[in-house]
DNA sequence: TATAAAGTAGTAACTATTACTATTACTAAA
DNA sequence: TTTAGTAATAGTAATAGTTACTACTTTATA
C-alpha cells in the first residue's frame, strides 16, 4: 500500500482552505496558494484537494454551478447557494435529526449521508436590491 | 422576445425523459432518441435539455457524478444516489414541511428551494451483496 | 549519505457541455 | 398554397473543468 508522505503544498493547501470560509473551487484556491507557492501546479491542488476528500479531511461541495468547491468543515451543516452571486455560505442550522433514518424506512436500501443545499438570495445581495 | 416554435426532437426527448424513471444524462437520453431519430445532434439534445429546464417543465438533478442528470417529475421529492451502481432513484418520503421558512428563520437570506440527495446503497446493490 | 518511494511541475489528454454556422423546418400571413 | 421570416437542427469546433502522464525533486528510512 502507499504511505503517505509529508509535502509542503499539501499543507499549504490544507492550511489555506482552513483559513478560509467562502467555499472556493480549485482554482480560487490555487490562486492564493500561489503567492506563498508560484509556481505550484494546478494538478498539485486538485491532486491534494481529492486526496484529502479521501482522507475525510475536508469535503467537496457539488451543487450545480459546474465546479466543484471545497470545505475544511467536516462537520454535519447544510448550504445556501446564492442565485445572484453565486456565492455559497454555512448555514447555521441544526441538522435534520434521524433524516437518514427516515429516508430509509421509506425504502429498501441502505442510507449513510446525504447533503442539502439551499437556493435563493444571499444577505448581501438582498442589501444590494434595496438599495438600488 | 423570441417565440416557441414546435420541433420533432423536443416532443420526442420530452416524451423520452417521461417515459423513463432512470434520471438519465443528457447522453444516456441521446443514444435512446437515436433509435427514433438516428441523426439527432446531442447539442440539440442538451439545448432542448436546458429549455425545458428553463421552461420548468423538467428538472436538472448535479450530485457530483460529474455529469447532470434529467428527471421529468417537478413535483418536489428527493432522491437517492447509490454509491455502488451510481443509480438515482425517488425517494418516496414525503417532502419535510417548512425547511425552508426553517432555513430561512437561521439567517438574514431569501430562501427559494433546497434539494436534497441521500447516498448509501440501493435495494439491487444490496441484494447482490447478499449473494456473494 | 544512499536508496526507495511518494510527490511535484508542466503539459497533454479527456469529458461534459456550449457555441457557431450553414441548412432545414415551422408558422402565419398574403 | 406559396412565401417570407424566424426558430431549430446537424455537424463540428471550441471551451471549461478535471485528470493522467512523465521526467525530475523531495521525503523518509536504513
Amino acid at each position: 500500500m502507499k504511505t503517505l508522505k509529508y509535502s509542503r503544498q499539501r499543507e499549504a493547501i490544507k492550511a489555506c482552505l482552513m483559513g478560509r470560509f467562502d467555499h472556493p473551487t480549485a482554482d480560487a484556491l490555487y490562486m492564493s496558494i500561489r503567492q506563498e507557492f508560484p509556481n505550484i501546479s494546478l494538478g498539485t491542488v486538485y491532486r491534494n484537494l481529492n486526496l484529502l476528500v479521501d482522507l475525510g479531511e475536508i469535503q467537496k461541495l457539488t451543487f450545480g454551478d459546474g465546479t466543484d468547491h471545497f470545505d475544511a468543515d467536516t462537520t454535519p451543516h447544510y448550504h445556501l447557494v446564492c442565485r445572484d452571486c453565486g456565492s455559497v455560505t454555512d448555514l447555521r442550522m441544526p441538522v435534520i435529526h434521524g433524516l437518514n433514518e427516515q429516508a430509509e424506512s421509506h425504502c429498501g436500501s441502505k442510507i449513510e449521508g446525504h447533503t442539502i443545499f439551499f437556493y435563493g438570495t444571499c444577505e448581501e445581495c438582498l442589501r444590494k436590491a434595496m438599495k438600488s
